[in-house]
DNA sequence: GCTTATCATCTGCTCATGCAGATCATTGAT
DNA sequence: ATCAATGATCTGCATGAGCAGATGATAAGC
């Protein structure tokens, strides 16, 4: 052990990081990363986190798409507001239950969404360019994998 | 692009989500796991991150040690503060200008440091074990590699 | 019909964070 | 010796997020 610490930046035995230590800084610089892009697109990260979640099908209830995106249910209001009066969604009651709005995208919204979208991917394209073909890859495989785990099974593995 | 949303998640044209998208929760799930290793040893995510930041040699300046690890200078005061009185680094005035503190890691902090980190490389390693062994290796090259990147290449690549 | 539960909505409170400003001690330049 | 700059420290302010509670409309169960 007395090798434990040959460079002093917060490395283990092993010689690696934590993986929050990396992820988490990086995760921060990705988002002020996307900031322009958005700006530019007029939408806030929340804003654009919903348009994302929302697909061909709509989501039913603004808790679901609140939870679905990480986001406080009670805070995207102001935000669900917005993007329905720049026509971006519809809010529509369930026949079935009218407590409940079904949420979907409009065709501007989805224009919208693409477009910022393929202005993030580009960014993440060049970034990604530093690695070897092999290891971007395998990269997204893992870190497909990993982020779709369910929250608990990261908290607690096996 | 009739295809570009065979699947609702989130998913450009290539099938895959915004790397933010899934870096940032990722993160703060693998946050969320170091959580009760770190109460465990008495420490707050800031303190431990001060500790992982001291190495070998003193830092010179609070200032610096605090963006090492992106935190507010003023707002590092109370967790030095904290990890001093518990005897676990040490701040001396620099000899040769009294302005400024070096700071180091005590033994005691050294070990403690040391024993929270190998609670956490255990999870990970738990966790990760869920990816092939050539998936691993090259997920933990890349990210080394992109995390190691100075923040305004990732936020303006190339 | 009455009671309980659910959803959207609004609002208040607390906490963490980022940033700015002020103060004191120290340093460097003139 | 004076002035400007620097580092540590304290504090205030603004903002956003998390959480709780309340309200009204609606639904489900008895």
């Amino acid at each position: 052990m007395a090798q434990s610490r040959a460079l002093d930046d917060g490395t283990a035995h092993d010689g690696r990081r934590d993986l929050a230590a990396m992820i988490v800084p990086l995760g921060r610089a990705l988002m002020a990363a996307e900031s322009p892009v958005l700006r530019a697109h007029g939408l806030s990260m929340w804003a654009y986190s919903v348009l994302l979640a929302l697909g061909e099908e709509p989501v039913r209830t603004q808790n679901a798409l609140a939870q679905a995106i990480g986001a406080d249910k009670t805070r995207i209001i102001g935000v669900l507001d917005g993007l329905q009066e720049r026509g971006l969604i519809e809010r529509r009651p369930d026949p079935g239950d009218r407590r409940v709005r079904l949420l979907s995208l409009t065709a501007e919204g989805r224009r919208l969404r693409d477009s910022a979208q393929a202005g993030i991917r580009e960014r993440e394209t060049r970034l990604l360019a530093r690695l070897p073909a092999a290891d971007r890859t395998a990269f997204l495989r893992a870190l497909r994998t990993l982020s779709s785990l369910p929250e608990d099974e990261i908290i607690d593995p096996e």
